[in-house]
DNA sequence: AAAGCCCACAACCGCCTATAG
DNA sequence: CCTATAGGCGGTTGTGGGCTT
């Protein structure tokens, strides 16, 4: 027996609310509290999935929802939590109050991701790409505990997926082995970015947002110190990474003809070569693109 | 002025876990 | 314990407005 729908989808309407349907789901919602979501609809009188009255209640209509434009200093704690927590969005967002997990992830979508790639490609052109140690990333992401629910623990990471992070984080655990300071718990092949295992809170515990706050202070550190630079000698062993590699390169290595440079296409223009067990990825960044620093505006 | 393109983001979809019965 | 359902999450798609040609 296959799952049922969350809600009957005949007769009900989609695609963008009205301002009257917000009316009467904001003021059905100030009566009745939230939840009950799928009976929710038919009780307000509104021809929508209850799903859809979800959604729009948490990331428009609800008051302590933030409006207006991602802040810089908004912007650098998602970048810094995202190389920490990875596509983890809820999770990144309950850092940032008023902001929404929807919001986050197409601000990142949108706009930070090939901001960060067209910087790191701008911090060592010489070297670029940068390998990626895949199996040690993964090796650490293993160890890690999501803070609540299992399903929003760490995947594994593959090819083609978030490569941009991958660089980043291989870039900021090459870094952190290779510091010289004290400050930093280094362990490398073990302890992708040299941060700590996320194995000992849960988000009851209050430990789980000192845990997050020491990290994000490790990795302000890095950022500010500039310790970001592109090496490259790390071998696969994980037979799935290669079969992965393999897959990836045989499949994705063609870059469309044109000449686009949305983030759309971005992900079309990626293809990533294994050669002598590393994975090296290539993309195109236009010149002008290429911002002096990640954070100006 | 109009047609086509690009981009941001709202909304949807499928999958997962938690939980009530 | 099992099953159905609700709620929640991340990935993806669709749309509308602005920009370019």
């Amino acid at each position: 027996m296959g799952r049922a729908p969350c809600c009957e989808k005949v007769g009900l309407k989609r695609g963008r609310w009205t301002a009257e349907e917000d009316r009467i789901l904001t003021q059905y919602i100030e009566e009745h509290g939230e939840g009950s979501w799928r009976s929710l609809p038919k009780n307000a009188g509104l021809l929508r999935c209850g799903k859809s009255c979800r959604l729009r209640w948490i990331n428009y209509l609800r008051s302590d929802v933030k409006r207006g434009n991602i802040t810089p200093q908004e912007e650098e704690i998602i970048v810094k939590l995202h190389a920490v927590l990875g596509n983890r969005w809820s999770v990144i967002a309950a850092h940032l109050p008023g902001r929404t997990d929807n919001e986050i992830k197409n601000y990142w979508n949108s706009h930070l991701r090939r901001k960060i790639y067209c910087f790191l490609k701008s911090l060592n052109d010489s070297s670029f790409p940068p390998t990626i140690d895949i199996a040690a990333i993964n090796a650490s992401i293993s160890k890690r505990r999501a803070p609540t629910r299992s399903n929003t623990a760490p995947k594994k990471l593959e090819l083609g997926n978030t490569k941009e992070v991958i660089m980043l984080q291989q870039t900021i655990q090459k870094n952190n082995n290779n510091a010289n300071d004290e400050a930093f718990d280094s362990k490398p092949g073990s302890e992708c970015l040299g941060l700590e295992a996320y194995c000992e809170y849960n988000d009851e515990e209050l430990g789980a947002y000192e845990w997050l706050d020491d990290e994000i202070m490790k990795l302000s550190y890095m950022f500010e110190s500039g310790m970001l630079v592109n090496y490259g000698d790390n071998n696969i062993n994980d037979e799935e990474v290669k079969k992965s590699v393999s897959y990836w390169n045989t499949t994705a290595t063609t870059p469309p003809s044109s000449s686009s440079s949305s983030v759309y296409d971005w992900h079309h223009h990626h293809h990533m070569h294994l050669t002598g067990g590393s994975v090296h990825q290539w993309d195109l960044c236009e010149q002008d693109q290429i911002p002096s620093t990640l954070w100006g505006r």
